[in-house]
DNA sequence: GGTAACATGTAAGCGGTTACATGATTAG
DNA sequence: CTAATCATGTAACCGCTTACATGTTACC
């Protein structure tokens, strides 16, 4: 049984329960987009539009066990973890295989072609780039205390996740830095001697 | 005009001219296919399915002046910037907007929910991570010849971007060691006392 | 009373990859 | 002689995003 990689996302989140209110495993498709917004949209994505026909597939394959539980009428239908699914995910999770990693970055493109444009351009450039960077780290700063929450229930991989994004971002600050005041030492070396 | 990003990398690659021999500006597909993978995999990638057919709409608008070339019997295509294309580029260069990031990483997402299963899962995936990233760390430094050409033409921002791409490895290489000790330090307690 | 957040879904489209097809030339 | 590289393309497919549709509840 082949399973997409947004399948184990979902199966990921589901054994992770609630980030932000612990109240048991189960968890609604939004819930699970709200997750993964909190704490793997620095290096992964989700749309809603993947996450409801997934979770229907997977209740068809018997990996997930769902439920209407609607708050008032509000619709609302949680999802837990089969025997099954928890099997599946740890499965995907030992399996042996170079793991894909895929980087679309139009700002290092951009800066690749730099030599084309005015100094003040790449520097610009390069300002902008610290300064995403810099916002990406107050927000895994700011999901922290999700990850409180989850080692407060015993798991400690999402905390040490942060800390690898907070750890690239925190390099992307640091070079671009230096190379804006190289590049702006160039601009203006009139000021030298 | 709107152009896709894609179309933009190929104008690009057409002004950085031949990464590996300097011939003239004029480069074929390949070479620039080749010239991607040579210096902007890390943050780009592009096939050919999607270059040939992009080269000509860019030709068909004019951004792009394409001539036969052909090495004896082997056909070969080779183009170079138009006027119209290097102001594209620039427009594009000095667009003001934020640089879309995007960055898909199983292995971040396995380590995420690597409380599934046992710390030696983790280490391995910890390991496998490191190793990537000192994969791609070499990749850099052998493109490095590819960025001292293009800084030989003048070009001093090819070499830059690639020192960004390596601060990004080395961080995570750095993070990753770190985490495989700290997670060994909890398989095996037995040893302290 | 209005806006934001909660909550679930569908349809269309597109950007991109994989696989295939074809053939020439060079290096070992 | 054969494998690798050079070189150009097409067709099919698919994962994913955007946009849309719909209604509820909480909060200011």
């Amino acid at each position: 049984m082949e399973l997409s990689t947004s399948a184990y996302v979902i199966l990921g989140f589901l054994r992770l329960g609630p980030i932000d209110e612990p109240r048991h495993g189960a968890r609604s498709g939004y819930d699970i987009k709200r997750s993964v917004d909190l704490t793997a949209r620095v290096f992964w994505n989700i749309s809603p539009a993947q996450i409801y026909p997934e979770l229907k597939k997977l209740e068809e394959e018997g990996l997930v066990r769902g439920r209407e539980e609607p708050h008032g009428k509000r619709a609302r239908r949680v999802f837990e973890l089969t025997s099954e699914g928890e099997a599946a995910l740890q499965e995907w999770l030992a399996r042996d295989e170079t793991a894909a990693l895929e980087i679309r970055d139009e700002a290092m493109l951009k800066l690749l072609f730099a030599d084309a444009v005015e100094p003040e351009v790449a520097i610009k450039l390069l300002r902008s780039m610290r300064e995403r960077s810099e916002q990406a780290l107050s927000a895994i700063v700011g999901g922290y205390p999700a990850g409180l929450i989850s080692e407060a229930k015993g798991d400690k991989f999402p905390i040490r996740t942060g800390l690898i994004g907070a750890a690239i971002h925190q390099a992307i600050v640091d070079t671009t830095r230096q190379l804006e005041a190289e590049v702006m030492a160039e601009t203006a070396p009139a000021k030298a001697k």
